[in-house]
DNA sequence: GATTAATGTGTTATCGATAACAAGTTGAGT
DNA sequence: ACTCAACTTGTTATCGATAACACATTAATC
């Protein structure tokens, strides 16, 4: 493996030198630059980060703890995120909590074994005891993304989710609807998910209409559950004129189910989904969708990371902006 | 920060011994373990892995270089990959190349950089020549993943994509078709993309059948490119009978197009897709597509790694099998 | 030409861990 | 009591870089 001190040793001057001269600091006359950066070329030296974040004491890592990777709001994130860092030659590292707090604590110090000089985690779960503990002590710049309600971390991006079920009933009640459903998965560790059913529940039982909620505890967040959540909806007999699903894959399995079963989208029954992941998938019936904009999102924290001058970061909370995307479902 | 040495200095050993008691190596009476235990509980000590790593000269970093986080078929195999490393304590970074040899090159030295232990890497790209040599230079076991036709990595993990195009052919000729489509996008940098694309052309040509090739240098591979360019075919006023595009994305955008313009699909013209990751969104039209299993791919990724003794990683070639979903559209 | 101020280059200690080996402790066997 | 082995623990050097400062060299000023 070739150090700098080979470098040094090529170019016939110190290591100390061609450090300089590689990161551009201090006073290094032209003649030993082409000089280092020759044995750089010749060499194939690629600097060790390693080892310079050991000796600087601060790393280019940004630490990334997301549910789940394969959820497309969460790639296009870090999609976004990741284009934007890199021109600042940050490196982006993954972690999935799965939504379960164990994991999410033990990712945590995975994380933190790499000493970052940013952790940008999902909110909304509930995090254990020593995983707050562990992101307290440790200082590091900490920012929350997706849970615009709760602005915990020093920075803290993402939608308001209690908006968001209030313009799923806003919605409903304006079309009319006095009997509706939500249906959704694991509630109790998603907490963003249970924020939005909540003030969906409350919007629409505020102005008298009656809400039926059905989760079940661990289905996964897919269409397949969708599938499985509507069809139980309808053979309980119980006739809903609208369903807010808990995003936009379970209401295409609630779709597949509903169009199957004879049910008119949208003149019987309204269909509401959330995240806006569908919008290029979807065919001829375009989801109707409350939508965040991920890229956006992941530009938001970029910048928070980009400002933050020398480490440290200003705390702040910025609410990213829901749509509401009218398909043809509603 | 905590140290070794804060954690030695609490429970009145040396360093040398917590770090023993810590990695279970070496021989440690019960009593010592314990009060090692007892003072990293007590400071919250998170180990500083960079320093190990620099010690050991051996990463626990899983460098991922792909074309995009975004795309559905990569973030499926990250996911997976991401879930069985996790369990050996590796990590994994990600990079993304965009399909651009020039920001590959300086991805694949951001990411040399922090030393990984593996490198995964998606061919079927044409990297510049420095690229190549830096991966040769650095020694690290090397996985390409994606293109199964071009076995250079030192393990090769993806589907032919030649096969992938005689599937498509031979599936459209048993229907009996003659006059067919295939529509693309960047064609050149996209090796794998071609080589489906050759292969499809080849086997219905060879059978006597007529292809027109639509690919737009530019485009990205979304649903609203996969609109322009049918739309493009159907101005030239020719009558096609199917049409194989790129990915699942660009035929959904081919569909919609299709549909409006009073096609019917399949009975006057038949569509198919690549990648299966249009399977959970779409709804009463379910797209025939050629599938891979991109949570299987990581997790052959992943089993290369962990079985890899110490670093050392056995060349092999493992070929994905691709599927052909058969939907409604043809 | 001597003094001062830039400018360019090198030395030494350090970051936080681990490798390799050295040394101290304990107990069994004689 | 003494030796040897097994078991524990500690010392020193090192990984590959950088910080902080020290020392040359050159140029500028009077």
């Amino acid at each position: 493996m070739v150090t700098l001190a080979d470098v040094a040793r090529v170019a016939k001057v110190s290591t100390m030198t061609v450090s300089k001269v590689l990161r551009g600091t201090g006073a290094i006359s032209e003649k030993t630059k082409t000089r280092v950066f020759e044995a750089v070329d010749e060499l194939g030296y690629v600097p060790n980060r390693l080892a310079g974040s050991l000796s600087t004491r601060k790393s280019m890592l940004v630490a990334v703890l997301i549910p789940s990777i394969a959820d497309t709001i969460y790639a296009e994130i870090i999609s976004s995120l990741h284009s934007l860092l890199d021109q600042a030659s940050l490196s982006i590292f993954i972690a999935e909590s799965q939504m379960d707090p164990e994991v999410e604590e033990r990712q945590v110090q995975e994380l933190l074994s790499l000493r970052p000089a940013f952790i940008v985690r999902s909110g909304g779960i509930a995090s254990t005891r020593r995983t707050k503990l562990l992101l307290k002590r440790f200082e590091v710049p900490h920012i929350q993304i997706w849970d615009g309600d709760d602005p915990q971390g020093q920075v803290n991006v993402g939608p308001s989710h209690i908006e968001a079920g209030r313009i799923a009933a806003g919605h409903f009640l304006e079309l009319g609807l006095s009997k509706v459903a939500y249906i959704g998965a694991e509630t109790q560790l998603d907490i963003c998910a249970s924020r939005r059913m909540e003030s969906f529940v409350a919007g629409m039982t505020s102005a008298g209409a009656e809400v039926s909620v059905i989760t079940e505890p661990d289905v996964p967040r897919q269409a397949e559950s969708g599938e499985l959540l509507t069809r139980q909806l309808l053979e309980n007999g119980q006739k809903v004129e609208g369903i807010f699903y808990l995003n936009d894959a379970m209401a295409i399995g609630g779709l597949r189910v509903l169009l199957n079963a004879g049910c008119r989208v949208p003149e019987d029954v309204r269909v509401l989904g959330f995240n806006g992941t569908s919008r290029e998938q979807t065919i001829n019936t375009r989801l109707t969708t409350i939508s965040t904009d991920g890229r956006r999102l992941g530009r938001a924290v970029a910048e928070s990371i980009l400002d933050s001058a020398g480490g440290k970061i200003e705390a702040i909370n910025t609410l990213c902006p829901l749509t509401l995307d009218l398909g043809n479902t509603t």
